[in-house]
DNA sequence: ACCTGAACACCGTTCAAGT
DNA sequence: ACCTGAACACCGTTCAAGT
C-alpha cells in the first residue's frame, strides 16, 4: 500500500487546538477520499499533524470514531418542511437520505450496520434524530404510536436496502461499466443464468432516483390502505 | 483480547488434506462463534492445525475468505418450490433468506456490503444464484424481462433492509433488553426525543417474520398493482 | 515444484516515563 | 495533571530459503 502526503490538500494540517468535532471531521474526510480502510488512528494522527495517541483524549476507540463519522454525516440530512401530507414528508425524507448516502458512499457500511447489536437507547443521539423525526411526521398526521413504528421499519428496511442496492449498482467508471458488464455476463454458463445473461441491456440504465421513487410510492401507498383498512375495522 | 483455545470444540484441528471447501467452512465457523474481527488468517490456520501461510493456497487473500464465507452461507438457502402463485414464491423466498441469515448474525454485514462496487458481472456465482432464481419466477409468471428487473430490486431491496432493521432490534439477552431499553430511553431529553420516550412498550415487542410478511404482502400487492396498471395502458 | 516460516510493514491500544 | 512516545500484542502478505 501506497503512503499518502503528509496532509489531505487544502486542509490545515496542524489546527490550533484538537476537539471532537475537528478529529471527527477529518476522518470523515480521509474515509470519503480513502475510503474505510485508510481510517487509522496513525494516518489519522498524520493529517492532524498530531501524535496519534492525541487523538484518544477526542474518541475513546477507532469504533467509536467510526460512530461519530455516521452522526456527522446524518447532521448532513436538511430537515424537511412539515407543511406537506406525510406520504410526502416521508418521500422527502427518502430523498434526502439517499442524497447524503451517495455524497459519502464509503461511509454506508457502517452507517447501515454500525449500530447492529447496540440496544437502541444507547445509540448516539444522532442516529436517533431521524427516527423521531420519522415518528413526529406519522404521529402528527393522526397514526397511532404502535402504528408509526410500523410505518418507521417498514420505511426505513426499505429506504436502507434501496440505497445498498444502488451502491452495489454504481460503478467507478461508466465507460468501463458496459464492457466490463458484458463480459462478466458471459462468463456465465447459459444453463445456469439464462434470464441473468438476457439482461445486460436492461442492467445498463439504472435510475437510481426513479426507482426510490416508485419503491416508496408503491410502499406508503400499501401501507396507508393497510393502516386506514385497520382503523375502519 | 483473550485468545482461544487451539481449536473449535467438536472440530478435528487437523483435517487430513485442506482445500477451499474445508478452509472456507472453518472460517465461517470461526465468525458465527467469535464475530467477523474473529476471522484473521492467524487463527484460521491455528483452528485448521495449519501454518496460517498454507491458507493462502486456497484462498488469495482475507477478503476472498470472506466472500467464499458469503457464498456458503447463500448455499444453506433451500430452492422454494415452482408451483406456487409468484407472490408465493416470492414470499417464501424471503422467509428463507431470512432464515439463513438469522442463523449466522456475524456474516450478515459482508453479506449486505459485501459486493459493493463490484460489477454484477464479477460476482461470485454463488452470490447471483438467487437473483437468477427470482428472475426465473418473475418471467415465468409472464413478466418482461425489464419488469421483472424492477420487481427484483425492490424486492431485494426491501429485503435486506429489513433483514438489517431485524438484526438491529435483536439484542442478545433479552432479559436485560428490557431494563436496558427504558434506561436508554430515559436519557434521551423529553424535549429532543418526545416520541420515542414514549414508545418503550411497543419496542419491546418486534415481531420480525411478521413484520417482513407485512411489508412483503405490501410490496408484491403494489408492484402486482402498477405492473397490471402498465400492462393495460 | 512445492512448502515453510522468517520478515516487512503495518495495526489499535496500554502504560511508563517524562514534563 | 497532562502529554508523549516507546512498547505490546497483534494483523495481512511477501518472499527467500529450504526440501
Amino acid at each position: 500500500m501506497v503512503m499518502e502526503s503528509t496532509a489531505a490538500p487544502g486542509n490545515d494540517p496542524r489546527p490550533g487546538r484538537l476537539n471532537r468535532r475537528i478529529v471527527v471531521r477529518a476522518a470523515l474526510e480521509l474515509v470519503d477520499a480513502h475510503g474505510l480502510e485508510a481510517l487509522t488512528m496513525r494516518r489519522l494522527g498524520q493529517s492532524l499533524g498530531r501524535d496519534p495517541m492525541a487523538l484518544y483524549r477526542h474518541a475513546a476507540s477507532r469504533k467509536d470514531l467510526l460512530a461519530g463519522v455516521v452522526e456527522l454525516v446524518l447532521e448532513e440530512l436538511e430537515v424537511v418542511a412539515e407543511d406537506a401530507h406525510w406520504q410526502e414528508q416521508l418521500r422527502r425524507m427518502a430523498h434526502e437520505l439517499r442524497r447524503v448516502c451517495l455524497l459519502h458512499p464509503n461511509v454506508v457500511p457502517v452507517l447501515v450496520t454500525g449500530p447492529l447489536s447496540t440496544p437502541l437507547g444507547l445509540r448516539p443521539t444522532g442516529t436517533l434524530k431521524p427516527l423521531e423525526q420519522i415518528l413526529a411526521v406519522l404521529i402528527g398526521a393522526g397514526f397511532s404510536a404502535a402504528d408509526a413504528l410500523h410505518v418507521y421499519r417498514a420505511f426505513y428496511g426499505f429506504l436502507y436496502g434501496h440505497i445498498l442496492n444502488e451502491l452495489q449498482e454504481l460503478i467507478a467508471d461508466p465507460d468501463e461499466n458496459e464492457a466490463l458488464l458484458r463480459l462478466g455476463l458471459q462468463r456465465l454458463s447459459l444453463r445456469e443464468f439464462p434470464h441473468l445473461r438476457s439482461l445486460a441491456p436492461e442492467l445498463m440504465e439504472y435510475d437510481g432516483e426513479h426507482e426510490l421513487d416508485q419503491g416508496i410510492g408503491i410502499l406508503l401507498a400499501g401501507l396507508g390502505q393497510q393502516l386506514a383498512d385497520s382503523a375502519a375495522r
